[in-house]
RNA sequence: CGGAGCGUAGCGCAGCCUGGUAGCGCAUCUGCUUUGGGAGCAGAGGGCCGCAGGUUCAAAUCCUGCCGCUCCGACCA
């Protein structure tokens, strides 16, 4: 992408209103606009990126057997009123009526939909277990949005659900999709930590939520300090065998949410325990037939009796992440992307554009790796050399390949990396097998 | 929902107290010079001063109401 064709309004001072650095450096970059309290366009750069970590979980989940479908923004207070849950939901939840008068809501999350789906079609044991999920836009009118697009009102949300015959077999669901967690947010570069969690007035009796840390959490976290180093070999994951051996071997370290901890009894000695604070980016749960009852989604049992399915759900804040993700990384002089969800991989810099030679070789090397495949953003801007190298720092693509007069008579490029600011002067040909390899 | 603050050019802000027809920096446009860490000079464009009402000869400025946004707290299946 030629970043003279691309549109990345960069903003050199802060807008006041940022006050965290996720969603200053996003304003900064020129991800997102505020539409309004809460709400916010995604623009270029940011859908990149905000598509980048869909697909990141669209495919962890497909790995872990779950299925993808889509279910509406838009739903009907039925349902609600069938789960009970229509009147104590509060005012977090948007309502409105249609043209007819009907009770509508705009979703701020699934469950009575995607039961409402599973009891008209699933009626027997033998088509469990069952694993559905969607990535969709939620609304939550929160009284107090902040933080950006952490903590917004329309939000993008992965939710997933799982249908069992038992409290057992619904374990192992659970289960899976714990692993399928830690493999998504391993993949996208980040140490997420499972901790025990408060089920809340949803009931069961399960439930982890997972945090990445970040100074700027804004959740409040103790965990043993080991869990730093932890190593959860996402890559090696085998879903049709039984996880909860893993599951236990990995969550032998303490590591528990405020409500959870309580200095009293915690196990770990204080020299040991890490106080932190964390971004909630999932959160799973399983109740049991805590919706299947009221809404009735039952099948037949294998001795001809009706049994209400045992269900689970299992969130993950797509949008969220965005910010997390940049709170987890960064530096003073902006984003540092992970490769994984980086919008660009690689920024090519041309220092002196117009220059003959240095024109040549930009255009050469440009050529070449979109060629490869690499995805590049072409800074062809007539900017000069200090603007460029504080923008590329500021939208914190992966590699930069920096190429001016002097590199390009020598016949060299500066290739930088952004995480660690290394930098060598090497051939193209080099520099273009580093960034593929 | 309690408390506090802010709305003036695309962004950051001054002007308001003490009323007199709107200014600075950055950005944008033109020209020249410059060119490896947010350049220099010269010129130019861009404003229902959040909205509505009131006071006044006169309102960005004073008064009232409303709207929007932000921060602290409570809240966050």
């Amino acid at each position: 992408m030629r970043l003279t064709r691309y549109f990345m309004p960069t903003l050199k001072e802060t807008p006041t209103e940022a006050q965290i650095v996720s969603h200053r450096l996003m304003l900064r970059a020129g991800m997102v606009r505020q539409a309004s309290a809460g709400i916010y366009s995604w623009l270029p750069l940011g859908f990149r990126v905000l598509k980048k970590i869909e697909q990141i979980v669209r495919e962890e989940q497909d790995r872990a057997g779950a299925h993808e479908v889509l279910m509406p923004t838009v739903q009907s207070a039925d349902l609600w009123r069938e789960s009970g849950r229509y009147d104590h939901y509060g005012k977090e939840m948007l309502r409105f009526t249609d043209r007819h008068g009907r009770d509508m809501l705009y979703g701020p999350t699934n469950e009575e939909v995607i039961t409402d789906i599973f009891r008209f079609y699933v009626k027997s044991y033998r088509d469990l277990p069952k694993m559905l999920y969607h990535i969709q836009w939620k609304f939550r009118d929160e009284v107090r949005p902040r933080f950006g697009v952490m903590r917004g009102r329309e939000f993008l949300m992965k939710d997933a659900y799982s249908f069992d015959l038992d409290a057992e077999a619904a374990r192992l669901s659970y289960a899976k999709m714990f692993m399928a967690y830690l493999a998504t947010f391993d993949r996208m570069g980040l140490k997420a930590i499972p901790m025990r969690a408060d089920t809340g007035p949803i009931g069961g009796d399960l439930s982890h939520e997972f945090i990445i840390l970040a100074e700027t959490g804004e959740s409040e976290v103790y965990c043993h300090k080991d869990w730093l180093n932890q190593d959860v070999d996402a890559a090696n994951i085998d879903y049709e065998s039984d996880l909860r051996p893993r599951i236990d071997a990995l969550t032998q370290l303490y590591a528990a949410t405020d409500e959870m901890h309580d200095a009293a009894t915690c196990p770990v000695p204080a020299e040991d325990l890490l106080m932190a604070r964390g971004v909630e980016v999932g959160h799973i749960f399983y109740f049991g037939t805590n919706y299947s009852a009221p809404l009735n989604a039952a099948v037949q049992t294998p001795d001809g009796g009706q049994a209400h399915v045992h269900m689970g759900s299992y969130g993950i804040g797509v949008s969220r992440l965005v910010g997390g993700i940049i709170e987890a990384s960064h530096d003073e002089a902006g984003i540092i992307w992970p490769d994984a969800v980086a919008p660009f991989k690689v920024a090519l810099i041309n220092l002196r554009q117009g220059d003959a030679a240095t024109d040549a070789a930009a255009e050469s090397l440009y050529g070449k790796l979109s060629q490869a495949g690499v995805e590049v953003l072409y800074d062809d801007r007539e900017e000069r050399a200090g603007a460029k190298f504080a923008d590329m720092d500021l939208i914190g693509l992966p590699w930069q390949i920096i190429i001016g007069p002097r590199g390009a008579k020598a016949g060299v490029v500066e290739l930088k990396r952004r995480a660690t600011g290394d930098r060598e002067e090497i051939a193209p040909e080099a520099a273009l097998q580093r960034v593929i390899g």
